[in-house]
DNA sequence: CTGCAACCTGAAGTTCACTTCAACTCAAGG
DNA sequence: CCTTGAGTTGAAGTGAACTTCAGGTTGCAG
């Protein structure tokens, strides 16, 4: 069957060859080799990176989109049926985060009518549906706010009520 | 005026104390220091640090988070007026990108029904609305797509036509 | 006034997602 | 056959966004 060399595999996939080896390492995508050791890719390979860039703009971790593409079949090359399905379970993934990005609008909208952003009064961040405080960056959108996770790096503080402010200081 | 110490305002804020110092570094916060050296938060913080979180949320770096802020007042304390203008403004940020994920999701769908995810047939990820081939993780949804914008690190290549596939190789 | 939790600093460490480098090998056109 | 662009590896570097650490200081409760 025909294959593509790294180079041109990158040119196709817009994925830079460095990135298509450290994909291969973590284990997200894989070639085939040339008796001189050299990669060579099916094109069904495409629709992994084009998956994985997807994922990606979604703000979804590598580890996350392996977790995904390991639901793929190993050995037979993925049918329609099966890109199908992955898709199909993304695409409720990406509503998710849409919604959650209206929720925002939407209250940063009450928001400006009110002036306030602060964070005890307002609902934009408050504990009820923490969405922030997870990790750095957009890995927050990612993780859907759930019970039993951890809530970080806050140190815990025995019990001050809701409206204390603290300690006041001069 | 009533300040917060830095414990405080973390637990307030819901951002850890460590953070919080690295964004005064960076910028993004200030405060004022006790006879001690001891920081001391006012109030009207909370309100940046929650701006900060939010834009977080929606894929922004620091780096643009700090400029936005930096159209805060110096000296006096920012108004309703203030945080008003600037929020309307991340508004629209928040906006374009769902919209950008939107389209994303119905693209999906269109691929769900072809069962492609084609690079190069499926307008999912083409040349034309080039989404991805920016930085890592979440912040190409940030920064809109638009012309005069290097790609990124991919080889330029001399002209292949869009439909060749690259040398072929047994 | 003392004890101890909370705070300070600078430096170094961490994770993610890559890129860059050096030193070397492969493959295809002329 | 030879040259040269494309490919290989492991190791190290990058930048963003923090956290951790060591070693020292502050400030409030008792």
């Amino acid at each position: 069957m025909e294959t593509l060399a790294i180079g041109d595999f990158a040119a196709r996939s817009g994925v830079a060859p460095s990135a298509l080896r450290y994909y291969e390492r973590e284990g997200l995508i894989s070639s085939t080799r040339t008796t001189g050791n050299q990669r060579r890719y099916q094109r069904s390979e495409l629709r992994r990176v084009a998956f994985i860039k997807i994922a990606q703009q979604v703000g979804v971790s590598l580890e996350e989109i392996r977790d995904a593409l390991a639901e793929l079949p190993e050995g037979r090359n993925p049918t329609k049926a099966d890109w199908a399905r992955l898709s199909a379970r993304w695409r409720g993934k990406l509503e998710e985060r849409i919604v959650l990005m209206e929720r925002l609008r939407d209250q940063l909208t009450g928001c400006i009518g009110c002036g306030c952003l602060s964070l005890q009064r307002c609902n934009l961040i408050n504990p009820a549906d923490r969405l922030a405080a997870r990790g750095p960056g957009a890995q927050m959108i990612v993780n859907p706010p759930d019970q039993n996770t951890d809530v970080g790096t806050v140190t815990p503080r025995r019990d001050r009520s809701d409206d204390q402010i603290g300690r006041i200081r001069p």
